[in-house]
DNA sequence: ACATTGACCTGAGAGC
DNA sequence: TGCTCTCAGGTCAATG
């Protein structure tokens, strides 16, 4: 799930829920998605308040009163559920907050391959971890898009899900936005033209738009999308032809086999 | 530089 | 039913 859509659902969800109540408690229940020592996330957290949140591609951020940061990666399978009565704490809760009205958040993650971690600065964390601007802030622009795939060598598919080259976009979108572009992910980047590369850029904004719209419910999504046919018996919402699975960077990707054509030489 | 593979974790679903 | 295998939306390190 936790590609930038479903970051930017859980950034919102965390700013309705868990802002301005004073914290009373950390219960830490996986050690392995911790990037820092329990003690120091309990004394950073507890008795403090979240005063709001920032995103930066998959990582999401909630400011504390105190000028620090919780900071949270998702990994394959994290979520946030917001509840009332810890005996209805939800399955696979790794992290969990208490909050002075009674309420809890919890950080689930069935596969725990998430992290947590209190920081100091957001900045320097984008920095220190070799973050790629955020792919739908307001400063990400179509120069920059063209700029920092000017140089690159290898396909498409795989420089869209760089984080370090460009932060947000995983497996699925990366797809997505591929199909709703009818370019192949084994594409070179050097073989695309500057028209393909702003086709690209517009579909990435708008594919991103639409996700975020619908809180990134792939069952929500226009009937054009590839999203909610992904898989073994998927078939093209645009022409009807059965899906393939192919393997790019070591990922499965789906494509619609006529309308993404398979790139010569590959 | 870039692609590929395996590892990290665990659960779900398919096939026997 | 129970076992085994494969796969899953991420990232990192090692290898070619």
């Amino acid at each position: 799930m936790p590609e930038l859509p479903d970051v930017e659902a859980f950034r919102r969800y965390f700013e309705s829920t868990a802002l301005y109540q004073r914290i009373t408690d950390v219960e830490i229940r996986s050690q392995q998605i911790l990037e820092t020592k329990p003690e120091r996330l309990r004394q950073g957290l507890v008795g403090r308040q979240f005063e709001g949140t920032w995103r930066h591609g998959k990582h999401l951020f909630a400011a504390l009163d105190n000028g620090c940061w919780l900071e949270l990666h998702f990994g394959m399978s994290g979520n946030l559920t917001y509840f009332k009565k810890m005996d209805q704490d939800p399955e696979y809760d790794r992290f969990l907050i208490a909050f002075d009205n009674g309420y809890h958040l919890a950080y689930t993650a069935p596969r725990k391959l998430g992290e947590v971690d209190l920081i100091e600065d957001v900045d320097a964390y984008v920095e220190g971890n070799g973050l790629g601007p955020d792919v739908y802030s307001d400063e990400f622009d179509l120069a920059q898009f063209r700029s920092l795939l000017s140089d690159r060598r290898g396909m498409i598919k795989s420089a869209l899900m760089d984080q370090s080259l460009m932060a947000g976009i995983g497996n699925v979108y990366s797809d997505e936005i591929l199909f709703q572009v009818g370019i192949h992910p084994r594409t070179k980047v050097q073989d695309l033209s500057d028209h393909d590369l702003a086709s690209i850029f517009d579909t990435m904004q708008e594919v991103l738009a639409t996700a975020i719209e619908h809180q990134a419910r792939p069952t929500d999504y226009p009937d054009t999308y590839l999203t909610p046919h992904r898989g073994q018996e998927g078939v093209c919402p645009e022409c009807g032809v059965s899906l393939e699975r192919v393997k790019v960077a070591g990922r499965s990707a789906y494509i619609c086999p006529e309308r993404q054509r398979q790139p010569k030489g590959a």
